[in-house]
DNA sequence: CATGAATGAGCCTTCATTCAT
DNA sequence: AATGAATGAAGGCTCATTCAT
């Protein structure tokens, strides 16, 4: 009765097995080696398949990394959206928002080498996964700034193109020393401090004394 | 009678010469094609050398690398410190330090590109230069918040380590940006606006109302 | 009641209905591709069974082409002599020899080309088949030469081993140009320049005057 | 003195050396193994050298094809021409022609194998030669038919493009034949014969009593 | 009988490095 | 010091064949 369905489930499970336990052991290893020192026997072996099947699953060795940024990196880009929409106010949404960004990097770390490696990249492989990501991380800021803006939170004479490298920069580069440093500290710890910095910089009030420009 | 002395001094700059060539070939190559990608051969043929000449002047391939970080990354950053210095305020070391990177690596594109691909690498083949770099950059940042918080400029409770992220992070990001950009626009002209929001932030004053954490 | 035996044959008939696909789709594809070149994979997609069906008819991939040499090529070998014994004189035994086989060639032209490709090869991997055929074939030669003696209108003094050659040397030219050839002209116009040339050469009746050898 | 030149001379030979001695292992493999089964690490063994230097001296495993095509096959054919001109009447040119395609055949049996392999095959790897030979062998048949018509030892109603795969053929055959046989007779004896067969055929003067077509 | 996913041996080719000249 | 021919290890990928379902 249930023989057939079963089958077929138990099937395409296998399938999605195979081809998620490739993904994610081609991140691992893409992630220890760099892409272009990984080899596809490494990945097959952590994989626990034979070198062959990986190409029955993917184009190339090009295609797993294609593949791993439609796949894992946009669904983290998503859950950016997501816990932004949950918040109400453009403060509590950019602190969701880097929250969030440095939660889902510090719980997938080998994404976050892989990733970037990749987005610092001149010829990229995935040129088009990464703008796609920068458009809807630019589209959140300027939701946020706009937001803050009515709110009157945020000043009026930013230009948001620039305050979205100002902020992904500086996520980036504290996920990058978190990266590289031997003490695994909580990564999420610094989502508070940076939103402060965010909002308020490094100057006090003094700053306004100067003309800055 | 000059001639022995201008032999050895011929020989001399001869070799510096090569050396020097090939370095910067080296450089324009890794940056079109990436470290692992390009090839000796290729480099020799940029340099206008023979293969085995590349091995005259360094060790291996990764060498290369190495040299041109302590060579020409170093004295980038360098030049960091003699613009900073040139400065009296927190301000405008700031200012300086943000425009000289700016500068420099719009000026060096293909510096830039090689070293925005290493510095992101999990396994860096520089690991030491780059710990240094960052150094002598966290030096920077902390001399010119504690200026700044003595001159009343810089607020008081600031975490410096992440202040050197902060602003590292983003500059890099704007560097980032512009690599990948289509169009040639002058990065330089990046440095006031991003030295404004270092200072200010992009909140209003109306931003103290909140309890940020 | 007939259904058990509608059953068997049924399945005999299906037996032999992928049998014949997957012969008919390997000829097509180690046409195209030459044997080696040719894939499993190809021909069991070009017979619309799985790639594994292909091992239930032949012990492997070599298999399909012996089995295609003693089963098409055999059956058009079969068909010369038929042709020949519907006629009666020597020279209509001939013509009918030369005309069949630019036909049939004609009409399978991926046998022909398979054909063509498998008998020039230093390790033929149809050794057997080639040589009955072969063998076949000279009886026909021997036969058509002997009676066309009797009948006085053939030479005494020849060497039929050599005379069989002479004509399979250049009717398989003659194929062999057509196959390679742009515009696909009729090959059986062939046969009766063909014939007459085997018969009276292209010299004149002065040609007796030199002694030959 | 001539030290130089010696070191150039030696330099020029070895390299002429090593492109030879691969050009004639490949030869030899492809003769054995066919194009497709011969693998360039046999080629690189055969001629004694790594499997990398084979990629010094040619693109790839075909380039070495085409050039053994464009080397060894078309100076065979060149050396068809000069035994061609030798000889004052048609009959004596076919008779040279036919001798030294034997004689060439046979002295170089691995060429004559490759040969053969290749200009019966579907997709050619050598096209461009290939049919540069056949034009070839087509303007020296055209020669000797034309001027055995004018002597009046050659019919005049030939259709010459069909006299040639006539010849060509038989000769073909004739060396096919002798490829796969077992005792290695002397093929030129074959020689004679076939130019008997060419000019007389295989009919006697009652043949014209017969309307062939 | 039929399937097609899985295997892994094997091949072509690249390229960092060496070394005789 | 300089050359560049030669090396050979290593890697990406293909494909004939097997076998669990």
């Amino acid at each position: 009765m249930a023989q057939l369905g079963d089958y077929i489930i138990r099937r395409r499970d296998n399938h999605n097995d195979k081809y998620h336990r490739i993904l994610e052991a081609a991140i691992q290893v893409f992630a220890e080696q760099g892409f272009f020192q990984a080899t596809v026997s490494q990945i097959a072996a952590r994989a626990g398949v034979a070198d062959g099947t990986i190409y029955l699953y993917f184009k190339n060795k090009e295609d797993i990394l294609v593949h791993f940024f439609s796949y894992k990196t946009k669904q983290v880009f998503d859950r950016f959206r997501q816990e932004v929409n949950k918040a109400d106010t453009a403060v509590d949404k950019l602190r969701n928002l880097i929250r969030i960004h440095l939660e889902e990097f510090q719980r997938n770390k080998e994404m976050a080498v892989v990733y970037q490696a990749e987005i610092h990249q001149k010829s990229r492989l995935v040129e088009a996964q990464i703008r796609e990501m920068a458009k809807m991380y630019f589209g959140i800021v300027t939701e946020i700034v706009e937001q803050g803006q009515i709110e009157g939170y945020v000043r009026k004479d930013l230009y948001v193109g620039l305050v979205k490298r100002f902020i992904l920069g500086a996520v980036d580069e504290v996920i990058n020393t978190w990266l590289h440093s031997e003490d695994q500290y909580d990564l999420a710890l610094m989502a508070d401090p940076l939103v402060e910095l965010f909002f308020k910089g490094i100057g006090t009030s003094r700053i306004n004394e100067i003309v800055l420009h």
